[in-house]
Order: structure tokens, then sequence, then C-alpha cells
DNA sequence: ATTAGCACTTAAGCTTGATGAGTGCTAATT
DNA sequence: AATTAGCACTCATCAAGCTTAAGTGCTAAT
């Protein structure tokens, strides 16, 4: 190992020759997914160091793990460190292109329609600008509050629950019921559970109906009990994973991912939807864009991509989750301010729309 | 040209022996697909003819298109009017194995909610037991009939429009309103319109309301006004497409499909959805099984595929088409009784959970 | 500390030749 | 007259050998 100006001991503090090296390799496989040599990058670099000089610090990168060589000699490519260190290197990133600030903005001009079609359309629109896979988790259901519910009686046995949430979600079941109830009845139920239960959240409303079905068990009018049986339903916990993924194809057709494996393993990932939501969940602990690279991903059939996040809420909470799935080698100034500005604009688009 | 035994008159009448040798070719390329020579198929084949005469047939069938090859001496592989001659003569298709049945039964399994969950979960199906993209159209909603009609206000300016059809459609939006309109009013206002208009279609009831804005313009109460000027905003055509399509990574993957051009073109043909509703709004017209073999098909994107569709509905109307895409030399036997039997079971589950 | 020079490595591209599966045609066989 | 054997020919595929261009590490000179 040849000695640095910081003599090996921080690794990650580079003179800023070493630095502009790095960052011109990173710049050229971003642009051509090319390995790089010391000759052409001598060239290239605005730098006027000769190529055995570059040799040597490229040398040095590669012991400190920052860039590898596909085979002997042709020319070397950066690792997820690499990636890493530039990414946590770009303080400010680029400002988004006016035209894109403006197809953002339209995923809420959809007028005052539910939460889920917002969410829908953000992951259409990720997917489209990225040109990569997007990901967007809708508020959770059961951590939701109450903002309205009713039972609509709309043939002899069949009656509709209509679940509306502070957050916008509008849930509807079709539930069946051997009594014979009137709309009125079922009025009167609606209008007893939106007295009692407003402004409580889902899972919370659940457990109360539970509950109160142990206790009063035998001893509780005609309304109660028909309140109780019908929320039991209505709030039974069905959520089947609320995630939206698109652009799937444009991954699988990006030029950077060639290896038949690595597509297919890609594509099981995309399968384990509850894993990925495991995953976006977690973003929401700390809010702000995140950034996974490469082995950063705990799910391994992510493992050749970068997942870049940012998560969405209105005023009192994060609500759910944006991402971009692509691959490592993305150019992350453009992406990164996408994924930003979009979560901001559906913060604010579900805030308009929310009921708190 | 050599004359075969019809004497190349009517070329769609073979002799047997042709019959079986052609079948043969398609039998080998659908489990192989790779072209078969004169040689192998003598073995292969269980008919003793030696590989010269059976060169003889090869050529007649190549010289009335039914089989082409790649490269000048590498075996000989079915066209696309190959496997119409195999469909059209596949009297009647496979039994469906009893597990796949169930499988298929299962996905009326979900209890009676809405008939949106039901396509999804069909369409889910599809592209899993074929491993193909599998696509699923929702019933016309503007030609569904009115079941019930519901105004729900949610809160100070919102109402929540709640829309059922008789073919079990749930629609639900909400629309903004600068009238303070008590839930009451809203309730007289949902049942004049229910009453009115119920078992109409929603385009007729769109028409009519249209019409009577022109009308009655200045001269009618306070609820017909408002029942007009809500019932114009819920009956808004806004139709996103109803297409359910899944799978598309399964067709991307699959071995057969090589090509980095038909890929692309596929991927820009599933973008085109109105196209392929159009398509597959045509397979309604004469309900059963249909399939489009390669160029058979209008859109050019799925030139290289075969689609097959077989059409829902219930005991008056054929509401909507299911249907699958696959590479031409999918296992059409296999295949056709998928689609078909599944067509029916979405019919059966459709039927009980529609309200006529 | 930087650079020039040099011997070495390797992927990719090219040619060459052998192999095998296939073809069409003609003449012999049944 | 239908079938088959025989033959000359075609072509994709593969492996071997060769060249080139771009790259590398090391050492010695600047």
């Amino acid at each position: 190992m040849r000695g640095g100006k910081k003599k090996g001991t921080s690794e990650d503090l580079f003179d800023q020759r070493t630095q502009q090296v790095l960052q011109g390799i990173i710049d050229n496989f971003i642009s051509t997914s090319e390995p790089i040599g010391s000759r052409t990058l001598s060239k290239t670099l605005g730098l006027s160091l000769s190529p055995a000089t570059i040799r040597n610090i490229m040398s040095d990168l590669s012991d400190q793990g920052y860039l590898t060589q596909v085979h002997t000699s042709g020319g070397r490519i950066p690792t997820d460190k690499a990636y890493r260190f530039f990414v946590d290197s770009l303080v400010v990133a680029d400002k988004l292109p006016e035209q894109l600030q403006k197809n953002i903005e339209e995923i809420s001009y959809q007028g005052a329609s539910a939460v889920q079609d917002l969410l829908i359309n953000t992951s259409h629109l990720l997917a489209g600008l990225t040109k990569f896979a997007s990901l967007v988790t809708a508020p959770k259901t059961s951590l939701s509050r109450l903002q309205h519910i009713e039972f609509i009686k709309i043939s002899g046995d069949r009656i509709l629950v209509i679940l509306v949430t502070k957050s916008g979600l509008i849930k509807n079941r079709v539930v069946e019921c051997q009594d014979q109830l009137s709309q009125e009845f079922l009025n009167s139920v609606s209008g007893f559970l939106n007295e009692k239960f407003k402004d409580h959240s889902l899972l919370e409303i659940r457990k109360q109906i539970l509950d109160s079905m142990v206790e009063d068990k035998d001893r509780y009018n005609e309304l109660l009990a028909q309140a109780i049986r019908l929320g039991k339903k209505a709030f039974e916990l069905d959520q089947p994973v609320e995630l939206f993924i698109e652009g799937q194809t444009n991954l699988l057709m990006d030029e950077r991912l060639h290896e038949e494996e690595s597509k297919n393993s890609l594509i099981s990932a995309f399968e384990q939807k509850s894993a990925i939501m495991e995953i976006l969940d977690q973003t929401m602990e700390n809010q702000g864009t995140r950034i996974f690279i490469g082995l950063e991903n705990e799910l391994s059939g992510l493992q050749e991509c970068s997942l870049i996040t940012a998560c969405y809420g209105n005023k009192h909470n994060m609500l759910g989750t944006i991402g971009v799935i692509g691959p490592t080698s993305m150019d992350y100034r453009r992406i990164i301010p996408v994924v930003d500005y979009t979560a901001k604009i559906v913060s604010q688009t579900i805030t308009s729309q929310s009921y708190d």
C-alpha cells in the first residue's frame, strides 16, 4: 500500500485530488456504465495529472474499497461504498427543473377524490419520471382514525359498509346479513358508531368492540347488539398489503441490469410485498429522504439496486412512504430531488384532503 | 412444388400423415422451442417413415406456409398459420386437472366483497397459473344499471358519492360543494335519485340529467335543483380505463421472447391500455373462448404473441373479458381450458354478487 | 512527489477449420 | 407411383489461435 496524504488512518478523509478522481470515476460510470482506466481519466479529468499518478491514486482507492475491477485490466468502477461516499457528500442535491416540478404538481390536480387515487397517480408518476420502479405505501388503515362510517342497505341481505378515515382513505366492503335490517335502523347504528368512535383509531375501535362483546354479552338492547355485530364485521382487518408498485418493467429493461439471475431475484423481491412494506415502514421513523445503496438493502433481491425513499404525511403524522428502486449507478443527483419533491407534493395534497 | 395428395387445390386439407407430421413439429416446438429436422422427427414420430419422406412432406408444408426455417439448414418451426390450424383442430381441449379447478374456484371465496376485488384476484390468478400476462376488464360502468346511489356528508364542504351498480361495481368519489347541505337533505336527494333512476343505465341517467338541466332551467324546487347538480357530478364519466393487467414480468422473462426489440414493443403495447380495451371489448360480441395468434393481433406489439380471451357475465349480459397473453408457442391445450374455466367461475361468482 | 517507461494482463474481435444437423435433388427400389 | 437411399451442399456453433486496444503494477528517472 502506498501511503496517502492522510497516512491510512481514517479511511474516509481524502485530500481534494483523491476526491476529484473518485468523483470522476463515479460520474463516468453513472453516465456510461463503463469502467474507466487511468489514461482516459487523466484526459477527461480537468486536472493535469499523468496517468501514472492517477494510477497510484486509483490503487489507493481500490485498497480502501472504493473501487473494483471487473477484470484484471479493464479499468475500474465504483463500489457501493463509493456511491455511499458520493451521496453523503452531496450537500445540496440539484435543483429540480421547473418542468419536472410542474409534472409532479399535476398529481394533485385530480380534484378532491380519494387518497388512494392520489397514491396510484404518484406511483405512476415516479415510475414515469425516473424510468425505474416506484413504490408507494398507503397510510396504515388500522392506525388511521375514524372520520365517518356508514351502512347502506343495497339489497335484501347485503349491506355496504363505508369507512372514511381522517387521513382521507375510503374503504368499502359488502357484508351479508341474515337479519332483515331497515335502512333507518342502519342509520341509527352508524349514527351510534360515529358518535362513539369518531377520532379513534380503527385498531382501538376494533379492540373496544371485541371487549364489549365479552362484557355486555347478554344484556344490551337491540341497537347496541347490532352495532357491535356490524361493527365487528366493518372493522375486521383485512388489509391486503397496501403497497403500490409500478414500473417493474422499466427496471427489467434497464441495460444496467443485464444478468438474468439478478432480474429474477428482483422479481421475486417484488413479490415479497410484505417484506418491502416492512422496509418502507422503517423509513418512517425519521423523516426525510433516505438512500439504501446495494448491499445496504436488507432484501437480498435488491442488493444490486439502490432504494431512495421519502415519507409523506400531514401536520400531525408521517403517514406513508414513497420510493424508487433503480440500479446502484443511477443518477442520484437527478433522482433524489424528484423523490423529495414528490413526497412534498403528496404531503401537501393529502393535508388538503384529510380531515384533521 | 411437389403435388400433394389433394393436388394443391384446397390448401387446408391434409391427408392424415401430413397432419401427423405437422402435429409432431408443433408439439416439438411447443415443448422445446427448438427447430426440428427430418431425421430427428422421423425417429421421435411413431410412424415408420424415412427422413427423406418426411422431408418431402415438410417441404410441402413449407410451400403452403405452415412451416418456416430460421436459417437454411436448421430444421423447421411452425408458423402462425400452423398454430391456427392446430388450434382449430383442437375439437375438445384438455380436461382441467382437479387441482387447477380448485385453485380457480378459490377466487370466489373472498366473501361477498366488491366485484372489483374479484377481478383483481382473477387477474392475479391467471398470471400465476399461466406464467404469462393476464388481462381482465371490468364491466363498463356507463352501461351498468343503477342499483343504489348515496351521498354522505363527511365534512363541512365534502360529500362522498357512492354508486352501486346492478353488476356489483362500487364506485366512490368525493365532491366538494360550497352550499352547506345537511345530511337529511342529502338523504332526500339520494332517495329521489334512487327512485327516479333505479335500473337505468348510468349513461342514460347522465343524459337525462343533462337534458333536464336545459329543460327546467329556471323553474324547479330546491330538491330537484340540488339533485340535478349533485347528480351531474356523481354521474360524470371519469372512467380511468378499467383494465387490470398482471404478470407482464412473467412475459418479459419468458425465454421464448428473447429479442430486446420485441420486449420493448410488448411493453409499449401494454401501455396502450385503451387499445387493448378495444380489442377485448370486441371479443364480447360473440361469447366463448377466442384465440388470436401472432399477426392476427391488431395491436402491433402483440404480434409475436398469442392472446386467448373469454368473456364473463351474468344471466342477462356479457359484462367483461378475461384473457392471457403468451408466446405463440404456448401450450394451447393447457392454457385454453384455464382461461375458459376461469371465465366460467367469474361468471358464476359475479352472478351471485350482482343485483338482478 | 511526480512521471516515464516497460513488461504483463485481459476482453473483445477476427479468422480458421472441424463438426453436426439439416436441406434439395436425383436415381434406385418397392 | 410412392418411398427411400445417396449425395453434394449449407450453415450455425464451437474451439483454437491470433491481434489489438486499454489497462495494470512496478521501478527508475526527474
